[in-house]
DNA sequence: GAGTGATCATTA
DNA sequence: TAATGATCACTC
């Protein structure tokens, strides 16, 4: 069996953990586990974050809560082309649509997924072999004013359609930075939601999706500044 | 090629 | 079933 991990006491430990594996490729990672390297992620899409999160001490699971409950940091890899372009939109939580709670965006399961992010850019194209995609430098982040107010704005208009019940004529094209897109297992996937007239229906889950035009611009203002 | 909608594995 | 980790794959 594989050794665990302890959880990084601090953020600067996470820090140094993460800049250790900076410049590494994900074979190397993974060897570090003892753990095998897959041809391809068609049956493995989940492969790179769960790697990282077991060589940086994250909490293992599937639990609705940080990956470094302590730090209330969550951890999030970011697939990038060899020019440092975010190459897929980024999935960020479930959105709630049976329940009656946090319509206030400060509670959100948003917002405060969002608080506090270590980004771990992977660098590798599409036909990249898995094995030798890079790690790139992390980069702890909070969304800033501009940044703030933008998500709140697309997520007031998702929420609100979702409370009044037409979370069935929402699609991805709604919302600038923010999207809604389907997150099931398949298209046959169903949750229970409320209709416009109140009653319980069947929809497919949801799921709050930042688009890469969000992360690049983050990238970009991290490179300038940084 | 970009972007949307679909899909895969695993755990609780 | 619903949450986590995401990428795949088809359409435009």
């Amino acid at each position: 069996m594989r050794t665990v991990v302890a959880p990084p006491a601090t953020e600067g430990e996470l820090s140094e953990r993460a800049n250790a594996l900076a410049g590494r490729s994900l074979a190397w990672v993974a060897d570090q586990r003892g753990i095998e390297v897959p041809a391809n992620l068609k049956r493995d899409k989940g492969w790179i974050g769960q790697l990282l999160e077991s060589v940086l001490g994250a909490t293992a699971g599937s639990r609705a809560q940080p990956d470094f409950p302590q730090l209330g940091i969550e951890m999030k890899t970011l697939p990038v082309s060899p020019l440092g372009a975010p190459r897929q939109s980024t999935y960020v939580c479930t959105a709630p649509l049976n329940s009656s709670v946090g319509t206030v965006w400060k509670e959100s399961w948003v917002c405060r997924k969002l608080a506090r992010v270590l980004w771990v850019p992977i660098v590798g194209n599409t036909d990249t072999p898995v094995g030798e995609r890079i790690v790139g430098g992390p980069l702890f982040w909070s969304p800033d004013a501009e940044e703030a107010a933008a998500l709140q704005t697309d997520w007031e208009e998702l929420t609100d359609l979702i409370e009044r019940g037409e979370v069935w004529q929402i699609d991805a094209k709604r919302g600038q930075y923010l999207q809604l897109r389907p997150k099931g297992a398949n298209s046959e996937a169903l949750v229970w939601t409320l209709d416009e007239e109140g009653e319980w229906v069947r929809d497919m889950p949801r799921g709050f999706y930042l688009r890469a035009r969000f992360t690049a611009q983050m990238l970009k203002k991290h490179f300038l500044l940084g």
